[in-house]
DNA sequence: AGCACGCCGACT
DNA sequence: GTCGGCGTGCTC
């Protein structure tokens, strides 16, 4: 009795083992296996009558793990095709499909869940004021009223590893260990709500229930509340119906808190969440919860396509453009991309869902391969904002704030309404010049400046996090004042403060909101009203509404329209189309001022003048002036190395491999350094391949990942294939 | 990823 | 003479 394994090791191939014990192990179970010295946990592909290993070498399988498969069919089916899309070893897509807990090469029984128990002294405790740590005693409530489950847990606003240890330190709470239940479903009291739909939203919603038997892919284009989730929702409604699953994809977990309102009031029931923010033994019962069914809608972010589905019936992808859906390490898939692959193998349709849909996206409406619904503009009364430039040429400004802008915030202050201010840098300033020499403050690790962060008195390194304390003085010429150049939200919030000292102004960004509860503390201030301008970075762009901002500001628009990589105007155009939908909902019509030194811009102005269709046949029309995607098929080897030598022999040997394959249509440039050549020590190079159709790229890809890893200079070298890379630079 | 095998420099 | 450096290749 002989089967074939997926090992999880970073080998390419399978790995076929005896079978000693009375019973097979199923097709998709988990089993322990003898690999090399050591034992690991692997996935077993199928059953063998013989196998092409000779006999002798052939080790037996140490232990069943599962009873039933941990991957059905479908599961696999998809990790098969992802890996031989992203040619990337089958284990290691297998061991990324499933929770972390079930990876281990220690096999376990089932999940258990920590829980905790209030003693007698505990009891007793609580009722007198010897306790006064406010968080010890709350905890020691929370666990007293016997609702301290990992959800309550996770859901504190401080750490309660601390307090609750050191209420076990006084007896006063007990650890048991129980078996996991799944935190049950409770059916909310209002049956589900009747969604009001408009026109264009009924009409998308029949054509999707139409073909809802089969693989279809829905691009649903509307902008920022033209209904879009409502039409998810009442797809929802449906799939439920029938009895089936919904897995519904976001990019970043702080959406997945606005679906679940949304999901609860609209189906009655709340759906179980899968996303990094969540503990182990969560995902661990999310993942069972969704295996077998009783999880019916699935919110996740990322990894959360490869949850299995007893019985999948749609798969949604909201804000499909959205570049968090790419993974940027290991198997650098995309989200998006591999939710179509499942839809297609499990024949469900999906639907992706943006107000500003990726270029990539269009053109497969294009080819035919989408079907394309579109809701015209907004629900209800709400008008689109108006967009204006403020030309920043020539002029001598004392701040980042150009007069333009700062009137119409002192204008929204007058009337009690609240501006947005869009900076998507942190700090206080990204360089801070020596004003004897000009040199910049340099990160060691990395080929980047360090940016002051004044609040925190400390030059931090954004790219690879190191940071050191600043001193008052640069190391190069010992001069006490150097020059800050440019300004990020910790500066621009100050010049707001000394602008407007009466405003009350508040800063959202990654420093701003370190602290568990922060950032949602500051977003509950901004709704509401206790704040009259709000400053942010990306962080605010996503997701969010302020119905009460009527006036968005993006401060500097020349970053991105400055940037060299190709898909640097797509995704001005997109963030900028994001952060301005952020204002003027419901009756007040909303104003964007958009600060730039480039007013001629061909897609600002047509971002101006006609709006995103025209902007995306523009930057289409440019694609394929210079074959790039979607008009192409991109991969890009990435090389790390400790001498720069070392990464540049490796890249140039692979040119040398494709040279050598003489692959029609693929045109490879490099090695180059990739656009920081040095980051954290290490220094980085690429090769980048374009090809002019999938399947070239593919054959490029089959010759490369046959030769690469038995490359001399490989073992020197860090290096990752990434295919349909998101960002070259 | 681990881990052993193998061929070259500095140690008891 | 032996210990150990890490370059190379394999794991059913």
């Amino acid at each position: 009795m002989l089967v074939r394994v997926a090992v999880f090791a970073p080998v390419s191939g399978t790995f076929d083992y005896r079978v000693n014990a009375a019973r097979l192990p199923a097709i998709g179970a988990r089993v322990l296996v003898p690999f090399g010295r050591a034992r690991k946990m692997g996935v077993v592909l199928e059953h063998l009558p013989h196998s092409a290993v000779a006999r002798e070498k052939l080790k037996s399988v140490v232990e069943v793990v599962d009873e039933s498969p941990v991957a059905g069919p479908a599961v696999l089916a998809l990790a098969r095709r992802a890996a031989a899309y992203y040619r990337y070893p089958l284990g290691e897509v297998l061991a990324l499909a499933m929770p972390a807990s079930l990876r281990k090469a220690t096999a376990q029984g089932p999940a258990t869940e920590t829980n905790y128990r209030i003693s007698e002294a505990g009891r007793a405790a609580l009722g007198t004021t010897t306790l006064r740590a406010p968080r010890q005693r709350e905890v020691l409530a929370l666990v007293a009223s016997g609702d301290f489950s990992e959800q309550q847990r996770s859901a504190l606003a401080f750490d309660w590893r601390r307090p609750l240890r050191d209420l076990r330190e006084r007896g006063w709470v007990e650890e048991l260990q129980t078996q996991a239940a799944y935190s049950p479903v409770v059916p909310s009291a209002a049956t589900p709500s009747p969604l009001q739909l408009n026109g264009a939203q009924a009409e998308a919603v029949s054509s999707i229930s139409e073909g809802c038997d089969a693989f279809v892919v829905w691009l649903l284009q509307g902008v920022t509340g033209s209904g879009k989730t409502e039409v998810y929702l009442r797809a929802a409604q449906q799939v439920l119906e029938q009895g089936r699953q919904l897995l519904i994809l976001v990019p970043e977990i702080a959406l997945t808190e606005h679906f679940v309102s949304r999901v609860s009031a609209a189906t009655g029931q709340p759906p179980a969440l899968y996303h990094s923010g969540l503990t182990e033994s969560e995902r661990a019962l999310t993942w069972q919860a969704s295996a077998d069914g009783r999880a019916r809608v699935v919110i996740g972010t990322r990894s959360a396509i490869w949850l299995p589905c007893r019985r999948l019936g749609l798969v949604v992808v909201d804000e499909e453009h959205d570049g968090s859906y790419k993974q940027a390490e290991g198997m650098r898939y995309s989200a998006r991309d591999v939710a179509v692959m499942r839809a297609s193998l499990e024949s469900v349709p999906v639907i992706l869902g943006s107000a500003t849909p990726s270029m990539e996206s269009l053109v497969n409406v294009e080819r035919g391969k989408y079907r394309a619904l579109l809701l015209p503009g907004r629900a209800g009364a709400a008008k689109p904002p108006a967009m204006q430039v403020v030309d920043l040429r020539g002029r001598k400004l004392e701040t980042s704030i150009s007069p333009e802008l700062l009137d119409a915030i002192t204008r929204r202050l007058a009337r009690g309404e609240q501006s947005l201010l869009f900076l998507n840098r942190r700090g206080y300033a990204p360089t801070l010049m020596c004003h004897q020499c000009g040199e910049a403050a340099q990160c060691n690790r990395c080929h980047a400046r360090l940016v002051y962060h004044k609040w925190r008195s400390k030059l931090v390194c954004h790219h690879c996090g190191g940071e050191q304390p600043w001193r008052g003085r640069l190391d190069c010429c010992d001069q006490p004042e150097p020059i800050a150049v440019g300004a990020g939200t910790e500066r621009l919030e100050e010049t707001m403060r000394a602008l407007l000292p009466n405003a009350r102004i508040a800063r959202i960004d990654r420093d701003s909101t370190r602290s568990k509860g922060s950032r949602t503390r500051l977003l509950k201030a901004v709704l509401a009203q206790e704040v009259d301008v709000l400053i942010g970075t990306q962080m605010i762009a996503k997701g969010h509404h302020f119905p009460a901002v009527t006036l968005v500001g993006i401060v500097d628009a020349d970053q991105l329209l400055y940037s060299a990589d190709f898909r640097a105007g797509e995704r001005f155009v997109q963030q900028t189309l994001q952060v301005a939908g952020r204002a003027g909902r419901a009756e007040k019509p909303g104003e964007v001022l958009i600060q730039t030194h480039l007013p001629t811009h061909p897609l600002l102005r047509l971002l101006l003048g006609e709006g995103y269709q025209a902007c995306a046949d523009h930057i289409l029309a440019e694609r394929r002036l210079g074959a790039f995607p979607p008009y192409s098929a991109m991969a890009l080897i990435r090389a790390e190395a400790n001498h720069v030598d070392q990464a540049t022999a490796f890249l140039r040997r692979c040119a040398d491999v494709l040279a050598q394959a003489g692959i029609r249509d693929v045109s490879w440039m490099g090695p180059v350094p990739a656009p920081m050549e040095k980051r954290a020590g290490m220094f980085r190079w690429q090769l980048l391949l374009n090809a002019s159709a999938r399947p070239r790229l593919g054959q490029a890809l089959d010759v490369l990942i046959d030769a690469l890893p038995s490359l001399r200079e490989s073992g020197r070298v860090r290096w990752s294939l990434d295919v349909d890379p998101l960002e070259l630079f």
